[in-house]
DNA sequence: GTCTATATAGTGATAGAC
DNA sequence: GTCTATCACTATATAGAC
């Protein structure tokens, strides 16, 4: 792996763990086995480096959602994969987690790939919960692109009280309570 | 106002801003219009201070909740008050952002009041759900821990959607979409 | 491309005068 | 109780040798 790939990586990991605030380059060296010369010469500096690795992280983030929801199976079978996958809750949404940054959030460029990764997950969902109506799966009353929001909410949402209590227990039971609002929305095919 | 009380006032806000790692007794003081010597003597460094101001936004944030909560009236109407009270979104939530802070997250003391807090509201929604049922505003099924749990994770799911857009309405899309599930969960009486 | 040296400002705290 | 001085350390770069 080049050094810019590991420099790349490193930033993504401190990036989730401490955010971009948090985050000094000289950690993200020290992480990477590189010296500062090597950071400024690949990158202008601490932002274009974190911008990089946001790019990455979403684009990961992307393909790993991509996984379930792409599945076959009905709409409720996608959507509940999704929620229920396996994730390292205590360590939170690497993208979802940069909303609260404040330098993120000051800085239109940092903030357009978490924007963009949000944008695109509340569409997906928005069109598999429609795919769901056709199907009879859900009722027609249920709005997709509102509901689609909720569904990233309870996510986000559930990474914020997993870590507020220190325990990935609480995730899952908003995921559940979730799981069953939804299953309560269904259509005519019920 | 006691320079103590301004002093815990500005770390309150500069907490709620720029989080734990973003915020340095320097720029508390100065807020302040304190010294160095002032916050030392009425505090034993940053984590104490952040720890007064954390408190006290708990202690806030639960008074702003109560008031909706007991207000008279169903518990839909509750819970619907509630959801869409006068909110300034764009901030965050001053107590779910601490979740996100790595120094917070690590001390079990700074982590407490953030911890109980939630605790407290997911409690307190539990119990207006489960009366609620009784009133047969709610199917018997639903389960009145996990349903409060994913209540308050759609809001704090809602202030990451809106701040990742940097938009207030990608929080009331959560919240409309919550409240249409909610609707559709009704018990005997409808 | 990578390294070391250097620079300027800020961080978090202590010391001691007033 | 509040102030200023000082401190060791870190943050975020730039310069220039190799």
């Amino acid at each position: 792996m080049s050094t810019s790939d590991r420099l790349i990586e490193s930033a993504q990991d401190l990036l989730w763990e401490r955010g971009y605030v948090g985050t000094s380059p000289k950690a993200i060296q020290q992480r990477a086995g590189a010296g500062q010369g090597s950071m400024y010469h690949h990158f202008t500096g601490k932002a274009d480096l974190a911008l990089a690795a946001i790019r990455r992280s979403a684009a990961e983030m992307r393909a790993a959602a991509e996984e379930q929801l792409s599945a076959p199976g009905s709409a409720t079978d996608r959507i509940s994969a999704y929620l229920r996958r396996e994730r390292d809750v205590l360590r939170g949404c690497p993208i979802g987690r940069l909303s609260q940054d404040p330098d993120i959030v000051a800085d239109a460029h940092l903030r357009q790939p978490v924007d963009d990764t949000f944008a695109w997950l509340r569409g997906r969902l928005a069109e598999i919960l429609t795919d769901g109506q056709a199907r009879g799966e859900f009722d027609h009353a249920l709005d997709p692109d509102d509901t689609a929001a909720t569904i990233v909410a309870v996510l986000q949402g559930g990474y914020v009280l997993a870590r507020a209590a220190d325990s990935a227990d609480h995730f899952d039971t908003a995921i559940r309570g979730l799981l069953g609002l939804l299953g309560r929305a269904g259509g005519s095919a019920r």
